[in-house]
DNA sequence: TCAATTATTCAAGGATTGTTGAAATATGGA
DNA sequence: TCCATATTTCAACAATCCTTGAATAATTGA
């Protein structure tokens, strides 16, 4: 991830609503959800959620594919997991100090580490 | 970490000047930098620092003292350890294939694990 | 084709954020 | 005390972001 992409990722992060549907989306897990679920679930108007879901979507952070009437939306894991990489890589340079106790944080969400090939 | 912090912690890193001020901290290590010496670094004026320091120490990513005519801005690595593990619980929550990844990242920064006490 | 459903786009206005240069504050030395 | 240094604060303006409601677009079923 490069610094541009960094900066849109923060960005997009920075907003309740939006911290809102991220977290509402990865939880959703790969199957997604329905813009106008998101909408109804965040106590947002469907153009503002529209508004929200296009800043989240420019920045990467999730996609979108239509699904008959509906647009359905999910959290993109990979860019996820490439703004926590960029924020240690960038962020531990030469100092162990910050991510080591990150680090030790992330075999909480791990328990099945033998079938996970490392993309 | 609670949401409230996280917002400002992500407003703070959306800004490039911001941004750039975090990185050169963190390199600078323990000891920081004097505000003139970030503003020449960042290339900003002298005003126009003081306004993003204030911006970041607001969001508690970094911390001033003074010394001497100085003052002094250090990068808070445990904020910023803190800020990377909310990204890994929040958003890997029920979805290691999230944050394997990023913990694979993990070791790169940590030669010396004996000498620390997790604090 | 027509109506209903789901969602986006657009324009307008308000709110927040960023930049600038001038004035103010704090510190230390002559 | 007076001056130089290092930095912040302030006010004004520009730029960006957010919200709202009305209009538009895409899809499906009757």
């Amino acid at each position: 991830m490069d610094e541009r992409q960094a900066l849109a990722s923060f960005s997009a992060l920075s907003q309740e609503t939006r911290l809102q549907i991220v977290r509402m989306l990865v939880s959703a897990g790969p199957s997604g959800m329905p813009a106008g679920a998101i909408a109804e679930k965040a106590q947002v108007s469907p153009s503002n959620v529209s508004f929200h879901l296009k800043e989240l979507e420019r920045s990467g952070l999730i996609t979108q594919k239509r699904e008959s009437r509906s647009i359905i939306y999910s959290a993109d894991y990979e860019a996820l997991g490439s703004l926590i990489r960029f924020l240690m890589e960038d962020c531990c340079a030469g100092h162990p100090e910050i991510c080591v106790p990150a680090a030790a944080v992330a075999p909480c969400c791990a328990p099945t580490m033998e079938g996970n090939a490392n993309e």
